[in-house]
DNA sequence: TTTTTGTAAATTGTTGACAATTTTTGGAAA
DNA sequence: TTTCCAAAAATTGTCAACAATTTACAAAAA
């Protein structure tokens, strides 16, 4: 039995189950297509089929996985195209992030921002794209939540979780983090002027170049399929 | 084949069970607030619990209702706050909607937008504020529809949703109908003029607005909540 | 009266069983 | 060999029973 669940009763078996599962789809255990049997899953974590479906049909509702009548669950695979659709919606809203920012930010606030800043321009300068990536993701969901706006910071990391679905974003982008780097600086000092419309600008040019360079990445990726040194099978 | 049973084929009792819920909530059968019990929602609907329970955790995610461990599923009752955030964000939505019509509006489309116009113009005219209402929320509907973004559109119609749960919202907002038209009618002209920041910008005023009325309408309310003309009591 | 406490009723949480459907398997026929 | 088809296995859909918890209510104590 999995340990977590005899331990915590305090929040329902579903809710457990399905943090458990999300970690799984979000870590890569369960990469994109792969079938989530019912069954299985009850078994592993040591309690009946009631509390896993339940905990289908929130990641059906969250758009983490896909669901089939009569077939089963399985993890979602996000297309370009929809990939594409979310980098825009991204952009929108860090937009009014940035905005919104410029015009209530903190001096602690501003601290945090560039303390952040900083540690991102440590790891490119280690050429530590691994520490980057969770530097920037975390960069940009403080800001988010900087912003005191919930319902914005829940979509917002619901988005973000889609799109790290979107299985040919994660790789070898390694070249681009100088570019991302300096724009996170043009950013903080937007922010820090005070002005709404140049931040908002700032946010939204970061994301909009963001969609670029994944497009990019995806081209260059399709035009050369057959390398995938680092892949390692899920056959279990 | 027919058409019910082709719709139990594709959608299973729970979906169909979460759709059913859904209206009742929207529609104010169930009012914000509301407790939702399993065994007479099953009984109801002539299914087991299991099917409800996995409805419940579909309108959890969607922000419909409240689920509390051990103590049940509630109609959630959207506070002012919440309400003024939601706004924010659809205001970023709408500027995005705003833009990208404005660059890729096709002329079927142009004149779809007129036409709805067209009749908002003759509700507010024939003093028909229920008919207005629901002119209104076609129009945005229509409109985010039309940049063929699929992930925009269904967080725009999740906010409509949640935004429909703020009960303050629904009354007595007769007297802006007029306003509300007119600016319709800029939104229009702004995007037909192909200008992206012009159109965004109205897209933008227009939700501000929107919001700015609630605010008011709210106050007012708050101000003097004895006085509740046209409510018709729920008590069945 | 007000508060507290204990018991019954109502409600939710979880499970295992059974039915319905899909997928796999192992030949039989071409 | 390949294709087709029926039986078996696997998997999902639904239900009813039971356990755990909360709520309602009435009697006892302050």
């Amino acid at each position: 039995m999995h340990p977590t669940i005899a331990l915590l009763q305090s929040r329902s078996l579903s809710m457990v189950v399905q943090q458990e599962i999300e970690r799984g789809i979000l870590s890569g255990e369960y990469p994109p297509g792969s079938k989530l049997i019912e069954a299985a899953l009850a078994e592993k974590m040591g309690v009946s089929r009631g509390p896993i479906r339940e905990a289908f049909r929130m990641l059906d509702e969250a758009g983490l996985v896909r669901t089939e009548k009569n077939r089963g669950v399985s993890v979602r695979d996000i297309p370009l195209d929809e990939a594409l659709e979310i980098f825009d919606l991204r952009a929108a809203m860090d937009e009014l992030v940035g905005r919104q920012l410029a015009t209530h930010l903190t001096a602690d606030q501003r601290d945090d921002m560039q303390a952040m800043v900083s540690a991102m321009e440590q790891a490119v300068a280690a050429q530590d794209a691994q520490h980057y990536h969770l530097l920037n993701l975390q960069f940009h969901d403080r800001l988010v939540e900087m912003t005191g706006n919930r319902k914005l910071t829940a979509i917002y990391r619901k988005l973000i979780k889609e799109l790290s679905l979107f299985r040919r974003l994660n790789l070898a982008d390694g070249w681009l983090m100088p570019a991302s780097a300096s724009e996170h600086q043009q950013i903080v000092q937007a922010i820090a002027s005070g002005n709404p419309q140049l931040a908002g600008q700032a946010m939204f040019d970061h994301a909009m170049e963001s969609k670029a360079r994944t497009v990019a990445n995806d081209l260059r990726r399709h035009a050369t399929p057959s390398i995938h040194p680092g892949t390692k099978k899920v056959t279990r």
